[in-house]
RNA sequence: GUGGACGUAGCUCAACUGGAAGAGCACGGGACUGUGGCUCCCGGGGUUGCGGGUUCGAGCCCCGUCGUCCACCCCA
């Protein structure tokens, strides 16, 4: 029983890191002062054909689209940005101008699945509105490039401006006449006339792409300046970056600086954003100047390295036939008075281990007419760190044994001194 | 959407030119009669992705289909 083409189940270890990442990243987003906002999977389809411009591959070919029953189109969300954007304009826009938001969910793309790439994939994505400064620009840089070294993924960021709508088109312009007279493949004949800029991109004309004009060389004035400040203010924050004039984005609505992360390890991009100005106004909202990333979750997964030593937690508790009852009644009152364990301190250092890691983990064996053995083995393949074990000596003596899996010695207790 | 490789046990993979489906790991049990990890023994698990075809006979050959992976396209 496959699940669909391109998703997968998470679990395990993996389902662990995703955990781990997700856990990370509301931590520090929040830190810093951003707000996480959880939008609808679905979206009409407006909005995505609208933000991402008509012609990209992504709206023409690699959307979930359906027909809703009232006959609206309605779409699983590609990205997150113009979800974002969205909600900013109808909730937050009026209220606010300024907002820094992120969110953390899945996307869904109709493309051929292959390393790091899948038709549902998770995204970790922040947004800054009402944001135009280039220290702004630094900072988003700076912020993401932080993101990787605390999850101690090794990167490297190269950063970019595409210009704004007075001195695109003068590139565009430029590279196509450039492009005019030269031998291009099949599909950069095609980019030629839909997006010039994606050539820059191929990787069979590189030889033709080495001696293109550089898009730094036909910014505007207002561009030029702003994409050096930006590069000044990633100075003073320490963030180590190069410029590469060849990095293009695929989504139409960026303007000025862009960037994107890539791993030592492998040539996907594992992040990537940038500014997009007019976007808002695009959709309807007032004029306001915004910038954003978006972070790949699975791709990042893919290159976290968890501690590997899986600490063993918490107490099961095991059992023969003569002390089942005590067994029972020793579950179900430490279950009905968790609380009071977690608040309770003191006792001997076994009595507060004990404690400890009942809060953390605790459970009993529901097969306790197997053999011990069988039982402890359970307990040892779980990673559980401590058991219990209630059986014929300890009916006797009064007493629950103790054993530390992990250190391997044991010990008894009375029932009342862990629990009072 | 294009091109290529590959689908055998839960996982990793064997099975000579077509001739009775195997191993390691994992899982379960036992040796250790009340105690995990180490060792040894035993055990459960397969319509060889699915459907056709060729053949006395197909895991192997042919066709189709689905899926996975890789690259292109595109992108996080």
């Amino acid at each position: 029983m496959p699940t669909v083409t391109g998703t997968d189940d998470v679990f395990g270890e993996v389902a662990e890191k995703f955990e781990f990442l997700e856990n990370f990243a509301r931590g520090y987003f929040k830190r810093l002062g951003f707000e996480e906002v959880r939008t609808p999977i679905i979206e009409y389809s407006w909005v995505f054909r609208k933000t991402l411009g008509d012609s990209s591959e992504i709206v023409m070919h690699q959307m979930y689209s359906f027909e809703d029953k009232d006959g609206k189109e309605v779409v699983l969300r590609p990205e997150g940005t113009a979800a974002a954007v969205r909600f900013y304009i109808e909730k937050i826009q009026s209220a606010k101008p300024r907002a820094k938001l992120f969110y953390i969910g899945p996307m869904f793309r109709r493309e051929r699945p292959q390393k790091g790439r899948y038709r549902q994939f998770h995204q970790i994505g922040c947004e800054m509105f009402g944001f135009d400064s280039p220290e702004s620009d630094a900072y988003i840089i700076f912020i993401l490039s932080e993101f990787f070294r605390n999850i101690g993924v090794q990167h490297k960021i190269e950063v970019n401006s595409v210009g704004c709508p007075t001195c695109r088109p003068r590139y565009s312009s430029a590279l196509k006449e450039f492009f005019e007279a030269k031998t291009l493949c099949e599909d950069c004949q095609k980019r030629k006339e839909r997006n010039p800029l994606r050539i820059l991109d191929c990787k069979k004309d590189i030889e033709v792409v080495k001696d293109a004009p550089n898009i730094l060389d036909f910014l505007c004035q207002k561009c030029k300046s702003h994409f050096e400040l930006v590069l000044n203010n990633l100075k003073n924050f320490g963030v180590k970056f190069e410029i590469n004039p060849k990095i293009v984005r695929g989504l139409d609505y960026y303007t000025g600086t862009v960037f994107e992360v890539f791993s030592t390890k492998f040539s996907n991009a594992i992040a990537a954003g940038g500014r997009y100005d007019l976007l808002v106004e695009f959709m309807g909202g007032h004029p306001t100047p915004a910038l954003g990333f978006a972070i790949g979750v699975e791709r990042t997964v893919d290159l976290l390295e968890l501690s590997s030593e899986r600490n063993r937690l918490g107490l099961f508790i095991c059992y023969t036939s003569e002390g089942k009852q005590k067994a029972f009644d020793f579950f179900t009152r430490v279950v009905v008075s968790l609380n009071l364990i977690s608040a309770g301190k003191g006792g001997t250092s076994h009595v507060g281990e004990i404690r400890e890691h009942i809060v953390k983990r605790f459970d009993i064996s529901v097969e306790g007419t197997k053999s011990l053995k069988s039982q402890v083995r359970y307990a040892d393949s779980q990673n559980f760190r401590f058991i219990a074990i209630i059986g014929k000596n300890e009916i006797e003596k009064g007493v629950i044994t103790f054993r530390d899996l992990q250190n391997s010695y044991q010990f008894e207790m009375k029932e009342d001194e862990l629990l009072f």
